[in-house]
DNA sequence: TTCCCCTTCACCAGAAATGGTGAGGTACGG
DNA sequence: CCGTACCTCACCATTTCTGGTGAAGGGGAA
């Protein structure tokens, strides 16, 4: 009778990433809601999703790369608690206009997600979507949010243990010399500046930048440390 | 009648770290925990913390540096999922030596944390420390462990949301042209190759780049990709 | 021992980034 | 209507970074 529970016991079973996207369909049908999406980008851009959107709808918003307009994407990258969709700003065209395409796409228009971050920069988000009206939907949300939220979590925390799931991508470590070089150009610093920190030559910094950079297949500096910064190589 | 409802209001009214402190023991005497201690750590180092333990344990922790050897911050950095501390790792001597002190100020034998992550790097432990036996403690994490799961993550929402929280340090928005300029700059491009995609001249780019550079404080490009990155301006 | 990685340093020419200043236009809120 | 913020472009001297190559000693693993 105790639907998260239920739930959890589905989730603990999960081995694949294929037996999330069949327990998120069948959280979606065990809560009555429209469409849910779990969505996890992982610091090197390894993105995993399992959701309940058409095809179409899915392939059109990568094609279209709707996650640099979608204010779902956007606004709760900068989140930290769920939101209800209806918080967000939609006032930009661009906004709109995706509004209205999703819209036609099939999706409700109602909706919550709930942000969630793992280690090295890892970033998930979790959504329902739902066509109903105001007052359901603020019923809704008051009655399931909590259990979505743990389950959310929990979700997250399967995804992140399956292999090939988000948290693959191993970047090959960096060595002690090349973390603080980086760590100081982020901070900053130009190359006579860590250099001095350093207490090394300035050829000798180009060596550590240069091989980390090589490392990580970063095409100049400031790639290298973008790529450290995200992939929690560096900490700044 | 519902304890997890009743605290979920409790916090809801907070508004400053004074609540939270209140809170935090509140919380331990309606779960009847020996100890309860919320941590936060946020990207520029600032620390906020909400905790039942003596004064004299909290100064010797801090004054020690313990937080270098305490195998639950240690463990729990690079993990994602709520942890008993049986599970951790306390073979290294200094964490013996530790486990030792924390007896001798009484800290209770079981404990179980809670990592949280929020934007921009935030970390924060959620711990609960009781003395009591295996099986007691087994059946107390049983059925709490979910409640304090919600509870540390609503926590940790509150915190970042106070005035004055882990969360401070608001840096201006960046414009969307600065934006588009640093995330193609992020992703490895070099002006060039920044100013034929967004099909402006590199005169223009080079504008964006300075403007963002002098909203963030940055003193040159590296600096302010890194720093838009950490505070979570541009998504890569 | 051999091999690979890390740390350290040097030289150099050419490519790229920087700093500072000036100026046109649009758009929006007070 | 005015101020402020945003978007766009130009010029130029100077500093800084990049790419490529070569080399030596130390340490750990096979």
């Amino acid at each position: 009778m105790n639907k998260l529970v239920d739930m959890q016991e589905a989730l603990a079973s999960a081995r694949s990433l294929e037996e999330l996207q069949t327990f998120v369909e069948g959280l979606r049908d065990v809560y009555s809601i429209d469409n849910l999406v779990y969505h996890s980008v992982n610091a090197s851009g390894g993105q995993y999703a399992a959701l309940t959107y058409s095809n179409e709808w899915v392939e059109r918003y990568i094609d279209k790369g709707y996650e640099r307009i979608d204010p779902v994407v956007q606004g709760c990258y900068k989140r930290f608690t769920p939101i209800d969709w209806k918080a967000l700003d939609w006032s930009a065209k661009p906004s709109r206009d995706f509004l209205g395409e999703s819209a036609s796409a099939g999706l409700g228009n109602q909706g919550f997600s709930i942000p969630i971050r793992g280690p090295s920069g890892q970033f998930a988000l979790f959504s329902v979507n739902q066509k109903d009206n105001d007052d359901r939907w603020a019923k809704f949300t008051e009655e399931r949010v909590s259990d979505l939220i743990l389950i959310a979590h929990y979700m997250n925390e399967k995804a992140l243990e399956i292999e090939g799931g988000p948290n693959q991508g191993p970047v090959r470590a960096l060595s002690p010399r090349e973390k603080d070089a980086l760590t100081l150009l982020a901070l900053g610093n130009n190359r006579a500046g860590v250099a001095e920190a350093l207490n090394i030559s300035e050829n000798t910094l180009r060596v550590y930048i240069e091989s980390a950079r090589f490392k990580m297949g970063a095409s100049n500096t400031v790639h290298a440390v973008a790529t450290a910064l995200t992939h929690g190589l560096i900490v700044v």
